[in-house]
DNA sequence: TATTGTTATACTCTATAACTATA
DNA sequence: TATAGTTATAGAGTATAACAATA
């Protein structure tokens, strides 16, 4: 039953992430909608939601996690900048780092961000309680508990 | 039990879309790396992507699909085209209305995408039988058969 | 000399406005 | 006159190259 077997799950796996793929992409409106509702660009956005709270990170480290340019970052920041949400810090080994942290007022938009972003959508009313208590149990599983 | 039963549920169907959030977030490179291997941008596969074999559409359809300006579809139009995956066809009623169709090579485009997208994360083999059969079935009630 | 980040500049993607052709 | 799509043009976002400061 090996080879079989494995074949079978490996169908089911497919299927479920096509699924989730169809799902996400019919909700994908909303990561726009909850931009546009707090005035910021997608952009902006997304850096936002990348800068964990008690996790300042140096301009390159940025780069990296963004996937883009340096010359994109030095740009991306200073919109954030301007607005009050992060505050460049020199680097107190090397100083030609500047490390990148929120500011009170980019906790504060990151925390409104996320609690209209996980606002779940409606197909989760079509879950009874075993299943949501099932779905979770398995994302669990599939997400490391550590970000 | 009703009102204090409605909020767990709501708070499960909160953590699972969270969870679920942060798989598709941690899984999101999957998407420019399979562009990338086709030597398309994230935006012709995205048009690609939703241009479906059997239903050809107008480019006002597109756009409003695309959620951008008609002058931005008629470049999109226009990469697609130059590469010999979609053709315009002249609307058989309203001669003023263009048809984007996927060609055969659209058509193989577009499979071949699809195969390497829907291969499914390695997160997904922590899940067994049981977990994998139960996740498709919540998600196939989340999701609407037809697309 | 090598590296971090910035500035100057060019290229890509997207939108607005004016236009062409049908209706 | 109104509508579907295109063309001309401007604006946003991203990258490449040259530069400044520090190592």
């Amino acid at each position: 039953m090996g080879a079989t077997s494995e074949t079978v799950e490996q169908q089911l796996a497919r299927e479920a992430w096509k699924l989730m793929f169809e799902f996400i992409r019919a909700n994908s409106h909303r990561v726009m909608e909850v931009a546009s509702e707090m005035s910021l660009t997608p952009g902006d956005m997304k850096s936002l939601m990348s800068l964990g709270e008690g996790h300042p990170l140096p301009m390159g480290g940025l780069a990296e996690i963004w996937n883009c340019d340096a010359s994109n970052v030095t740009w991306l920041v200073d919109r954030l900048e301007e607005r009050g949400y992060v505050e460049r810090q020199v680097g107190t080994k090397d100083r030609r780092v500047k490390i990148v942290a929120l500011t009170p007022a980019g906790i504060a938009a990151r925390a409104a961000i996320h609690d209209r972003l996980f606002e779940p959508p409606e197909q989760f009313s079509e879950l009874d309680h075993t299943m949501l208590t099932e779905l979770v149990a398995i994302l669990h599983r599939m997400v490391p508990p550590a970000a």
